[in-house]
DNA sequence: CCCTTCGTGAGACAGAAGTATCACGAAGAT
DNA sequence: ATCTTCGTGATACTTCTGTCTCACGAAGGG
């Protein structure tokens, strides 16, 4: 059925390249800055997105992060060793796009309070480091504590630490990061430690 | 020279109170609403607040969260013990009114993107826990380890890993709670093994 | 008890969010 | 080639945010 598939999805696309360059111009683009910026209607821009911080959190979503090749070409086997470089790659960008991560946060949470959050509409991009560091000891892991060091390398590794470790606490970023590692790593000690006593 | 001290107090309080009474009722206050709630002037209230979600922020604060006491009542000497209920204690709170959490965090968010963010003016309620659940094994940790194990709670125990979990990974709350937990006691186990190590 | 100070109320105003309506014109079908 | 469908532009309107001004009146000092 879908009509004109191709030209919403340029409409859309042209939408969101256009937040993206206004938050490359560091402004906090309203919906009349996004039309005016891709050319096109408020009203389109509004059949398209409910909300500011819904174009923001889309053109986050596109905007380059860390590649997961260029992460693990220089790690070895090592679980523990892959799982820090995961850890480095991530908060590396979460850390140094503070500001965007929390503005993508915004959005997440806005999402979520009013109920129109779409599990399927972005992979959790994390998750795929995460993997990847895990991958060559999956088979050593049982399955529980494969899926507990997954999602707890998860609450450690990205923005929600962030907003943890210095928004909250109100941590210096060396420190912040330091503490991140740290549980990083024991999470990776008790993982191993799971693992032995099966 | 503080003029009027009690006057101001007394509206602050009531744009509070007015703001916690319509959050019960379950709307999303507007300043206006807050206004008419608190039978007072839109422009009262803005001498106070800069943003509805700020008022928000500082009624959720205010809202009744558990008691350090009766949280430890019932737990012994041990670390581990103490630090899963400090656990369960923060993160039933937590998992239980994720709404009001949700709300809270956006005010969080934005106070530190607007710039606003003011170190003093709020404790943060998790770390009376994380510290009562530490003080018993206090004295037996390096001050670093110690540090670590206290932020590295911090990052497990409380709003961000509610958002970590359910919102951005999107896992069911027990699996969610159960890794909250199995990411504490990791980070005790490693705590323990640090001090033996000195 | 008077008088200054200052918190408050009332209302105007501008900017942005968000909704609704209608006419236009290009995409897609026959 | 013609007709229908539907995405878009334009525009008006409502609500909320956030700022400002000015007059009132009670608190607190003399």
């Amino acid at each position: 059925m879908a009509t004109r598939v191709k030209q919403k999805e340029r409409t859309r696309t042209a939408i969101v390249d256009a937040c993206e360059r206004l938050l490359d111009r560091g402004v906090d683009p309203t919906i009349d800055d996004v039309a005016e910026e891709a050319g096109m209607s408020r009203a389109t821009v509004y059949r398209y997105f409910d909300s500011p911080a819904m174009i923001v959190w889309h053109a986050m979503s596109d905007k380059a992060t860390p590649s997961v090749e260029e992460t693990f070409e220089p790690a070895g086997p090592e679980l523990r060793d892959r799982v820090i470089a995961a850890e480095r790659a991530i908060n590396d960008y979460i850390f140094g796009n503070a500001h965007g991560v929390r503005r993508f946060q915004l959005g997440t949470i806005q999402r979520e309070l009013d109920g129109t959050a779409t599990p399927e509409d972005r992979p959790v991009r994390r998750l795929a480091f995460i993997d990847e560091a895990l991958s060559t000891t999956l088979g050593d892991l049982p399955s529980a504590t494969a899926h507990r060091l997954r999602y707890g390398l998860a609450i450690a590794i990205g923005a929600e630490a962030l907003l943890a470790t210095i928004d909250t606490c109100r941590l210096d970023e060396d420190d912040a990061r330091d503490i991140t590692r740290w549980v990083c790593d024991a999470l990776v000690d008790r993982a191993l430690a799971d693992a032995q006593e099966t």
